[in-house]
DNA sequence: TTGTAATATGAAAGCGCTTACATTATTAAT
DNA sequence: ATTAATAATGTAAGCGCTTTCATATTACAA
C-alpha cells in the first residue's frame, strides 16, 4: 500500500500538497494537481482512511444495530439504510444485538470507540439499563422502532397501535366477536403496542377482552403454528385470528390447513407487517403494511444530517402511520 | 472522548503502561494493571480503534460485498456471516454492489483503504474487468458464488448445475417430458449453472432442449409470473416449469392460480433456493435447498483465518452440494 | 524595475495509539 | 551488602494523514 509519502516523493512535492489536492481544499495550481493526481493513479494510490479519520475525527461510517438479521423484514430494513448511506457516502457497519441486551452493551461500545460517526439503533427491547451508556455517547444517535422514555433522540417508529386497531376492527366490522391474537414477545414494544391495539378495537365495540382467546408467540413462524393449534383445539372456537406479524400468521395458516380448516370460511386469519410474501400465500393475507422502507430512509438521512451538521435543531419524534391492507384471508375481499 | 493520556495522567503512569494494561501484553505489576483499569472505568475509556489500527494495521473489520441486499436469500447471508464475525471478535462492514460494476470498483477501492482486514466477496455477475483491481489488492479474499477464471482466491460455492440436474430430472422420473423453465439473469453465474443443470437432465433422457420452452427472468417474482404467464398462452402448454429460483416460482404459482390452473396436476412447479417461505406457499414447493448457512460461515471463518494468518496456505475452492426437497408443487408427494 | 498582495508550497506539529529501546525498581544469588 | 539478572515502567519514535503557520513564488500595478 502506498502512502501519501510515496507519492509526495515521485511526484517532487510535499506531502502537505498531495493532501490538499485530495481534500480538493485550497490553493493548488493546477498543473501541480495534476500531476499529483497523475501520480497517485500510477501509484495506485487512496489516502488510508484510519489516518484521516484520526485527524478529521470522521470516519463516514454510521453504525447500525439490529435486534436480529432474518428475514424479510430486516432485509427490508438493511436494503433501505444501505441505500441512503450509499447516496450520501457513508459505509454502514452492521450488527446484531442478537436480542440480548449485553451484546448491546458490548456493541454500542464497541462503536463509540470512534469507529462510526453516528448510531442508528434498533431495539424493540430497549431498556432504562442502556439509558445512560447511551446518553453518554455524544455521537449523533437516531432511533428506530424503539421507545425509551428520557432518552434526548431522534426517533422513528410505526403506529403499531393503531395498524392493530385498524385491522381488528375491520375483523369487527365483519362480524366477527371472537377474536383471539397470537402475541409477540412481552419485551417487544411493538409487539405492547399491537396488543393494545387489539385491546381498544375490541373495546370500542363494547366487546371484552377475553385473556383465554389470547397466546403466545414470539414473532416466529413456529409459535404461529403451535398458537393456532391451540386455538383450534378450543372448545368453542374463534372465528378470527389476529397474529402479530405475518410470519407467525403464515404459520397458523398452516396449522389451519392441517386441521382442513377453511380460511378465511371457517377461520379468518389477519397479520401485520405485510412482508413481500404475504400476498402469494394462499389466501392472500389480509394485513397491516409497515412503511419500512420510508421510515428507515428518513431515519438514515437523519442521522447523516445530523453528523454533518445540517440538522442541529430539535429532536424529532415521527411517527408514520401503518395502513390496512385489505386481501383475501380477512374474508371480506374476494 | 477520553484518550490515553488523561488515563495516564490520572492514574500517574506513562501513556506507554496503559497501553499494556489494554494490550494484556507484557509485565505490568497487577497492582498497577488494577489503577489503570480502574481510571479506565471511571473515566469510561475505550481505547480509539483508530489510532490503534493506524499502528497495527489491523481493524477487526471485514468488509462483505453483497450483489443486492433485498429478500430472504440475502438476509441469510447476512445472518450466517454476522453470527462468525461476532463470536470471532470482528465486525462487518456491509455494503451492495447494486449489481453494478462500478459501483463494484469504487467499493473495492473503498475497502482497500484500511478500513477493512479482509474482504468476503459475492458477485455471481463478476467479470474479467475487475481481475487487475482484485489482484492488487493484498487483502485476504474470499469469494462467494462467484467464478472468476484465474482469480487465486478461496472460493465457496454451490453446486448449481447437479442441483438443478436433480430437481428436472426429479420431474422426469414423474412422467414429465415438457419442462419449461424460467432462466435467471443471464449474466449470473447461478444462473446459467441452473440452466446447463436443467439441459442436463433433459439430454440425459434424451428429450431434446426446445428453446420454445426456455423463458427469460430476472430472479424477481415478477418476472416469474409473466413467465407462467406466456407458458400458459402457449399452443401446447407444458405440464411442469422449473423457475431457476424460489421467488420466480412463486410468482409463476401465482399467475397459474389466476389461471386457474391446479398445482401440480394441470401444471408442476419446482423452484430453487428452498427460502423459508417456500414451505408455506400452497401447495408447498418443491425446491432445492442451498445451504446457505453452511457457505458463508465457512466462507467467513477462512477470511478471518487468513487474516490472523492461522491459514496461510493452499486456496480453497469447495463446491457444497444442493440437495432436493421434495414437496407438493412437483406432483409426486402427496 | 520595485513593491505589494495574492497565491502556492513546504515544514512541522499533532491526532491517539503501539512498541523498540532505555531506564529504573525489584528480586535472587553470592 | 553487593551484584547480576529480571521485572516493571518510562521515553520517544512513528503509523499516515490534516492543517496551521511560515516561506516562497507569482501576478500585477505603479
Amino acid at each position: 500500500m502506498n502512502t501519501i509519502k510515496d507519492v509526495a516523493e515521485r511526484a517532487g512535492v510535499s506531502i502537505a500538497t498531495v493532501s490538499r489536492v485530495f481534500n480538493d481544499s485550497s490553493s493548488v495550481k493546477s498543473k501541480t494537481r495534476d500531476l499529483v493526481l497523475q501520480t497517485a493513479r500510477e501509484l495506485a494510490y487512496s489516502p488510508n482512511i484510519l489516518a484521516r479519520g484520526l485527524m478529521r475525527k470522521k470516519t463516514e461510517t454510521i453504525g447500525v444495530v439490529l435486534p436480529d438479521l432474518s428475514g424479510e423484514f430486516f432485509s427490508e430494513v438493511i436494503r433501505g439504510i444501505d441505500e441512503v448511506a450509499a447516496r450520501r457516502g457513508y459505509h454502514i457497519l452492521l450488527s446484531s444485538s442478537h436480542s440480548r441486551l449485553d451484546d448491546m452493551e458490548r456493541l454500542l461500545r464497541l462503536m463509540a470507540q470512534g469507529r462510526v460517526d453516528g448510531l442508528l439503533l434498533m431495539a424493540p427491547q430497549l431498556r432504562k439499563d442502556l439509558l445512560p451508556l447511551l446518553s453518554t455517547t455524544k455521537l449523533p444517535l437516531v432511533l428506530l422502532e424503539s421507545s425509551l422514555e428520557g432518552l434526548d433522540a431522534d426517533s422513528y417508529y410505526i403506529d403499531n397501535f393503531r395498524g392493530a386497531y385498524l385491522v381488528v376492527q375491520h375483523l369487527i366490522e365483519h362480524g366477527h366477536r371472537r377474536i383471539a391474537v397470537i402475541m409477540g414477545p412481552e419485551d417487544n414494544f411493538d409487539a405492547r403496542e399491537r396488543h393494545k391495539g387489539y385491546q381498544a378495537a375490541l373495546t370500542e365495540k363494547d366487546i371484552p377482552f377475553d385473556g383465554e382467546l389470547a397466546f403466545k408467540g414470539d414473532f416466529q413462524k413456529r409459535s404461529g403454528y403451535f398458537g393456532m393449534k391451540r386455538i383450534l383445539s378450543l372448545d368453542d372456537p374463534p372465528t378470527a385470528v389476529f397474529a402479530a406479524n405475518d410470519d407467525m400468521a403464515i404459520g397458523a395458516m398452516e396449522a389451519a390447513k392441517e386441521a382442513k380448516k377453511a380460511i378465511p370460511e371457517d377461520i379468518a386469519i389477519v397479520g401485520f407487517d405485510d412482508i413481500p410474501i404475504s400476498r402469494y400465500v394462499s389466501p392472500r393475507l389480509t394485513t397491516v403494511h409497515m412503511p419500512i422502507y420510508e421510515m428507515v430512509s428518513r431515519a438514515t438521512e437523519r442521522v447523516i444530517n445530523r453528523i454533518e451538521e445540517a440538522e442541529t435543531g430539535e429532536i424529532e419524534k415521527r411517527m408514520l402511520s401503518a395502513g390496512l391492507m385489505v386481501r383475501q384471508s380477512c374474508g371480506c375481499s374476494y
